[in-house]
DNA sequence: CATCAGCATTGGATCGTTCAAGGCGGCGAG
DNA sequence: CTCGCCGCCTTGAACGATCCAATGCTGATG
């Protein structure tokens, strides 16, 4: 339709110069009032945007957000990251940030696409999802200075950069306040192998809380992959000992469905609680733990904008989870 | 670490022209031969990588893909978009395209943001997921001629736009023969209220396969909205009939799991299969008919580069689904 | 030997924005 | 009265790429 519309023809249409167009939309307060007004006018009559490509190409600033999208691993936690970057697209949005997915296999592909991305489209953050032990990511853009939030804690140092995470041992702790408010005394805890970070600070959570009500010699603690097979096969085991537990506390929703099927099979009477608060878990009525995502992905935005704008916030951020309860606990 | 690294800086280092690097990169087959490669070498020795904000000024192109997210509505669909997501993210990188996303509350909110994407960020197209009667979306952006391809028929006039989409009909047409092959004669269809395109191509598959066979009297037809609590609803009245069918045919698995749940209360013997294998179906057992998202996911992309290139091939692509049996048929 | 075609290469202009520097009127201080 | 300063605005230059027109070079031809 209508020719392009640069800040050129707003400042033609408003009767002043370019540079003073610029000014009203960067650095309004240098501006008087009426000029201000009659250049704003101006903009909503000729419908102008701002051209990113060329603010971009002064500024150096694209006021784009990066964040890898990952290949649904499980299918049943998959819905957790849908989650998230929805919340963060809308909270970028309001924020006037863009958020640009990108994909890669590995560590080593993924830093070679942050050189891309930051080479080509100037890229002002990234958001890292799934942290781990030593990770060679953020290491590789805390040596380059580049902003970004990761959303899961560094589990080495756990000052090394920003971050936002859900607390996980809170959330654990919780469940199993539950059960035992339920009258359970054996309660059991299904997790993954030690070492993974989000693993270790679930279990910890059951363990310390079991611990406190001198409960912890009636709790068997099962390491296992993960998966509803593997959920399965480690509720038959439970219920199988001599003093089987009473109630289950899995890491995972995967392995809280196959503990609650295989409860429900042997017709045995035995709570279970799972984390994430999936799909799935509401599908079929199983009890779980409840991560904020939606204020996840917001606190990571705000933190990001904060760090772009210069502003020194506390860069850290562990959010409370909630239990969420249906039939199965 | 090191300065910034223009075409100049690779001019400079190859001995040539900053005309030549551009030539290099968007027209190769008018340098000479050695030329080509001192050019390639500097580049990939200096790790150039082209300003995109500055080719976009001059050329009007960002390489830049717009992509709607939407809140998970059900928790159960989400996946589904996750998954299109993510092949859509992995064959545009392999175009040389980004994806960019968005969100927005309904249809205005949404034209306003397109509106928006193009004057700021000027995008080269978009991805649409989810058409329906009469999508204003799709008229506003073909009336400004933005290029755009819809994942998902245009209900109306199959011509209107580029396309691509699962055969629905073919879906419950292949779970039906399924069923007919297993011995089953008396097959039911919970679908949604006639009027949405993807629910009645379902239906339509599923109708047209029983009416060939000529079972059509013996095969009830039910509608409601989509859910687990509905899909029990409809499943428990389909066991009260005075003949109850002995298998039953979901447009979803939100209707199909709460159907499969329903006959497992009831201890009938009711074979289920429903629709967009998501992880929920596959957590508990359910047969499904798969859509091959990552395939639609690449075939948008591909007729997206292809209209940005001026290429004229076929715009409009329905693929066919799979039929993923597990115990419910 | 002069001319010209064919091709690779060069310099300058350009996209739309922001930065740096400067102009200009008015006001208070010396 | 003059000077300096402040507030507000304008002008020229720059970001890094591509496009356009012009130039240099080589070799073949009349």
């Amino acid at each position: 339709m209508g020719e392009k519309v640069t800040i050129a023809t707003v400042a033609r249409h408003a009767q002043v110069s370019r540079q003073t167009v610029s000014n009203v939309l960067n650095a309004p307060h240098i501006v008087r009032e009426d000029t201000r007004r009659r250049v704003h006018e101006a903009i909503t009559a000729l419908g102008y945007r701002a051209n990113q490509a060329a603010r971009q190409m002064r500024t150096g600033r694209s006021r784009l957000i990066a964040v890898r999208i990952e290949p649904t691993r499980d299918g049943i936690n998959g819905s957790v990251l849908d989650r998230f970057l929805h919340g963060l697209t809308e909270t970028a949005d309001a924020s006037g940030y863009r958020v640009l997915l990108y994909t890669a296999r590995g560590d080593e592909q993924e830093i070679a696409t942050y050189d891309d991305l930051l080479g080509a489209y100037d890229l002002d953050a990234f958001v890292l999802t799934g942290t781990k032990h030593g990770d060679p990511r953020t290491a590789w853009l805390a040596e380059r200075q580049v902003p970004f939030v990761t959303f899961g804690r560094p589990w080495d140092t756990p000052e090394a950069h920003p971050w936002v995470d859900v607390d996980g041992a809170a959330g654990t702790a919780q469940a199993t306040r539950h059960l035992l408010a339920a009258g359970h005394r054996r309660i059991a805890f299904v997790g993954w192998p030690a070492g993974s970070g989000v693993g270790d600070d679930r279990r910890a959570g059951w363990r310390t809380t079991m611990a406190e009500v001198g409960l912890h010699d009636a709790a068997p603690d099962r390491e296992t992959e993960d998966g509803i097979a593997e959920g399965q096969r480690e509720a038959r085991a439970l219920l199988a000992l001599d003093a089987p537990p009473t109630a289950v506390l899995c890491v995972s929703d995967s392995l809280a469905l196959g503990a609650w099927q295989a409860a429900r099979d042997a017709a045995a009477d035995l709570a279970v609680i799972g984390f994430d608060d999936t799909p799935v878990a509401a599908a079929v009525g199983l009890s779980s733990v409840s991560q904020p995502l939606g204020e996840a992905a917001a606190r990571c935005v705000e933190l990001l904008t904060g760090l772009l704008d210069g502003q020194r916030r506390d860069p850290r951020l562990l959010l409370n989870p909630s239990l969420v309860l249906r039939h199965s606990a």
